[in-house]
DNA sequence: ACGGACCTCCCCCGCACGGGGGAGACGATC
DNA sequence: GATCGTCTCCCCCGTGCGGGGGAGGTCCGT
């Protein structure tokens, strides 16, 4: 059964788009629009979506005070990805000490964008390269930020190494020997790439790492 | 067992490029290397490698000269893949014509070469796009040529059709559902898209899209 | 009329893959 | 000392994948 999301967003145009970019993707399944925070309760209550994709700027009741208020008075409410213009930091805590799950950029790549709706779905908790570390720096570790071994969607150092050579169309025994370990304990490290990329295989895991620019062409 | 290759290249910067490339790859091995097509008989004969990648331009004797006298003088010859810094029609011509199975450009991308060496060694012929295309229009099919329905590598429109939706991470029941054919006509493309690519499995084929060009990043 | 590509679908078959569990060892942290 | 995360390895199990064949259809150029 696919994700379904809910947006909310004042623009028609980014939920065109976010609509245009998820719907494209055959396990998503956009059901439902919100113009304001304040319309999202009622909302989350009638479609039961599994993630809110929710805009921080909004004219009636912004996204951070929307995040809150879904998870207060909504039971088992679904997770929230926070979506921002600006990579604006003070934003960024706030909507986490709120309770969102993940946040993410619109400038995102689509690709960005679809790997995060499926990774807060999933019960994984995300922020994006470029804010994190900054929100590492500043606040150390203030939110449900990973400690960050890496900076991509908090792979362990050791989930990276895997991940690049899986980007280099090894299979796991193959990878297992460059690495000197047991296929059992790639095949471990591959499910958390998996897993952490919101990825159902290992060719979704090395799309999302050249989109992301974890590694790059050439 | 792994890929054996032949380098044979005046230059030792280029031959040290291609050992570069090409050792990255657990399963292509570099046994030796020549500094002239004068040298590459009994190099042949000692070493006995899958493919001799060879340049055109060197000192003593070229590249098509010396691929002429291999396939003329060793029994059970290994597959020729030429390698020439320009895109010059003549040469790759002549080229095919001596008995080459391929041609590469210098400028080619490290994935590229080495689809290249494991395309020839799986006794696939290929020529790359840019070349192909003038080729086929200047002489008409006269090589091994492909009538190049598309221009990457030989791939009709349907197989990069499906190419490009492998590159988006869909399943083959996936991409069944959305050309509205059965499966096992996805797996024969699928199939067919791999030959040609010289890609093992799915995850190798996406990657050559990515490394190519043939499906870009965002 | 004939070959040749291409697209379509079918069969059988083996295996790598990925999901779901669990578990021991180590180091860092508390 | 207890806890946590990471890395390591193990089990079972289903299935999607890819290789090997073949075959019928259309459309094309010759």
């Amino acid at each position: 059964m696919p994700v379904t999301v809910l947006l909310v967003d004042d623009e028609p145009l980014v939920r065109a788009g976010l609509r245009a970019v998820l719907e494209a993707q055959p396990d998503i399944e956009v059901v439902g629009e919100a113009a304001d925070g304040a319309a999202v309760i009622p909302l989350v209550r009638q479609l039961r979506p599994d993630v809110v994709a929710m805009d921080v700027r909004m004219p009636l009741m912004d996204g951070i005070e929307a995040t809150r208020a879904v998870l207060r008075t909504v039971d088992a409410p679904p997770r929230i990805l926070v979506v921002t213009t600006f990579e604006d930091d003070e934003f960024v805590y706030e909507a986490l000490r709120a309770g969102a799950d993940g946040f993410l950029l619109k400038r995102a790549r689509p690709a960005e964008i679809v790997h995060a709706v499926r990774l807060v779905a999933e019960g994984e908790s995300l922020l994006f390269p470029a804010s994190v570390r900054r929100l590492a720096a500043r606040y150390g570790d203030g939110g449900r930020a990973a400690r960050a071994p890496l900076s991509e969607a908090g792979l362990t150092e050791r989930e990276a190494e895997v991940l690049r050579l899986m980007a280099r169309g090894l299979s796991n025994a193959e990878i297992a020997a460059r690495l000197v370990v047991g296929t059992e304990t790639v095949k471990s490290h591959v499910s958390a790439v998996l897993a952490k990329l919101g990825a159902r295989d290992r060719t979704q895991a090395v799309i999302a790492a050249y989109e992301s620019g974890f590694v790059a062409p050439g």
